[in-house]
DNA sequence: ATTCTTGCAAAGCCTTTGCAACTGC
DNA sequence: GCAGTTGCAAAGGCTTTGCAAGAAT
């Protein structure tokens, strides 16, 4: 599987993340809060608590596979089932996002972190983050001319970076001599 | 030969709103223009005919699992494999498009039918096709100021349509009784 | 005649689940 | 102590694949 890299739009290389956003509550907090007010209260336990700081100890996007890796060599032991479980969990309380990207699926930070969209690189799976006002207003007005009660979107951008394209325009001109 | 034939989005149960686009190719030679035209050429089988006038008889999107019922019930006999391995060559010829919703997979058609985005109702699984331009303007935007060369986009809208919104308001209401 | 495609069943892959032991509250 | 959680391994669901037989060109 192939991992991708993420960097920031409009930024050079190295840029991990868009500002983040203030919040009032801690992701631990957040995930508490959440499962206390299931019908039937949840308990959060010491995995939990190792998954959710591993995973917000920084701002980038994972698989489940990455993360249990991850895991593994930071000595943190959480089964890959509870792994799952405890994804399932956290996509529910708001705290990450799912992005099913082709066959892969990755997690995103949805909690103190900006709403925002994706490219993706076909040639080398590097996602670049964006925001742009004109879509949220236009997926709003869609929602609204359709009755439709909004709850969520994906938009993904595919095709190819600066990057692989100049590596690509460099190798033509080399075919070339 | 279907030349210059507009191709009518049939209507059935799933809404499906929008225009046909003319085209001036059927589906059926438009692929066997792509097979023609692989590194190593492809053919064109019996079975891949069946799929192809089966899938363009009326536009809807479908999964894997309901073309298999579909074409077994219609007596078109091609095996589960086969229809894997071509629904994957009708992506790659631009014929179809695919569509990753949650755990399910649909594919929708990408030839004769004009670019659009999808509303998807969470509890009836309806599926609402839309068009905007500011959103397709919002991507030109943005791969340009990225220089990013764009291939394709997919943006899903998730939420709950009219008609569950106004089933759920009225169970309220009954509830309350 | 050659090379690609099909069908079958087996294998793969990722994810979910049943169950006994365990743990938060 | 009760009810929810964990870990394990087994089971699921969907998709891909190896191979021998069949079909397209």
């Amino acid at each position: 599987m192939m991992t991708g890299t993420l960097i920031r739009a409009t930024q050079r290389e190295n840029s991990l993340s868009l500002p983040s956003v203030q919040v009032s509550q801690s992701p631990e907090e957040k995930f508490r809060e959440y499962l206390a007010s299931r019908p039937r209260t949840q308990r959060f336990t010491g995995q939990q608590r190792e998954l959710v700081q591993h995973i917000f100890a920084q701002h980038h996007h994972f698989t489940t596979e990455q993360l249990i890796r991850d895991l593994q060599s930071a000595n943190r032991n959480v089964s890959r089932a509870t792994v799952y479980r405890t994804l399932t969990k956290l996509v529910d309380a708001g705290l990450l996002r799912k992005l099913e990207l082709g066959s892969d699926t990755y997690y995103d930070h949805d909690y103190g972190y900006p709403q925002h969209e994706h490219l993706v690189c076909e040639r080398c799976k590097r996602l670049i983050e964006f925001q742009h006002p004109a879509i949220e207003q236009a997926i709003r007005e869609i929602c609204e001319d359709n009755q439709f009660h909004f709850s969520g979107h994906t938009l993904i951008v595919r095709g190819v970076c600066v990057e692989c394209n100049r590596a690509q325009a460099t190798k033509r001109l080399l075919d070339m001599i």
